[in-house]
DNA sequence: CTCCAGGTGATGG
DNA sequence: CCATCACATGGA
């Protein structure tokens, strides 16, 4: 069990911002510390607040190394986020708002790969189907790892002692699934799209490591090639598999915002940081919609 | 059973 | 260029 203390840092904020699907509660500590699964590249992390600590200490189920040399960059903790929000102006109130909501939301280092996919099954899905069709997919290859969990479990034992998980198929593997083998996860009529994505990437034809050094303009331009990428997946694609934090996905959700505060265009000044203003605005949005659909029952 | 989901591509003006 | 429509499923 590793002790952690960071600042400006909500696991919630992150799960719910939209931005990944293979991150879920997998029960609570104590009421009101829920613990977190988290899957990414090949492994399985369990992280929660610290019930005897203060709001910035945490626990998680890795080892310091694993830690340093990994999650530390996946959680993206070497960005200051204060110099995304200084961005805002301090008389939009709505952005203060939305900011001060979802104060401790990062912008996952997530993989370009498994972005990609998972925001083309994303289109015209809710994110419990998205992500029950994600897992699906995980699970294909049939290749279980275990993540032993039995400290967690002895703390509260309605935890699991154990979780058993799959890593996200790699291009190769995709590449080698037969249409039945996708379409079965519930991919519907985005499995002719994951076909053609994987085969163009494992000849090499689509070569999304290379894509990195490309400016955002050029990224957003080889993205909307691929079959079944539009402009919302490529933005997404961008934003959260390659990190471009001034990029911004336009959703429904978004675009709803965008009229009803800035009279239909962002402006100038937020450019820059608008991959990071856009994620708490999503979270408010999101949030104050799911309240709002409580209060009509 | 019905409705809708962080959209996209094809088609017709 | 803009408006409209079909699209396969799962979740509520």
């Amino acid at each position: 069990m590793l002790h952690l203390t960071i600042d400006d840092f909500d696991l919630r904020a992150i799960a719910e911002s939209g931005q990944c699907f293979r991150m879920t509660e997998a029960g609570n500590l104590r009421p009101g510390f829920p613990v977190y699964k988290v899957i990414a590249s090949g492994s399985c992390l369990l992280i929660s607040g610290d019930p005897d600590g203060d709001e910035n200490s945490f626990l998680a189920s890795c080892t310091e190394s694993e830690w340093e040399n990994f999650y530390k960059r996946y959680f993206d903790l070497d960005t200051d986020y204060g110099i995304y929000r200084d961005h805002a102006d301090k008389n939009d109130s709505f952005l203060q708002k939305c900011m001060e909501y979802g104060r401790g939301i990062r912008i996952l280092n997530q993989e370009p790969w498994e972005m990609l996919i998972s925001f083309i099954i994303s289109q015209r899905k809710s994110v419990p189907a998205i992500r029950t069709t994600v897992e699906r997919l995980c699970a294909l290859s049939g290749k279980e790892k275990i993540l032993d969990c039995s400290e967690w479990h002895a703390m509260n034992s309605e935890l699991p002692d154990r979780i058993i998980y799959y890593p996200f198929p790699s291009v190769e593997t995709l590449a080698e699934y037969s249409f039945e083998d996708i379409n079965s996860t519930g991919t519907g009529y985005r499995t002719g799209y994951i076909m053609e994505a994987a085969r163009r990437a494992s000849t090499g034809e689509l070569d999304l490591h290379a894509m990195d050094k490309l400016s955002d303009e050029e990224l957003l331009s080889v993205l909307l090639g691929i079959q079944g990428v539009g402009i919302k997946v490529a933005s997404c694609t961008a934003l959260f598999g390659f990190h471009r934090l001034s990029i911004c996905p336009e959703d429904v959700w978004m675009k709803r915002v965008k009229e009803q505060f800035y009279a239909g265009v962002w402006p100038e000044s937020y450019r820059p940081a608008l991959g990071v203003l856009q994620q708490y605005m999503f979270y408010y949005a999101r949030l104050e919609h799911e309240k709002s659909k409580i209060k009509e029952i």
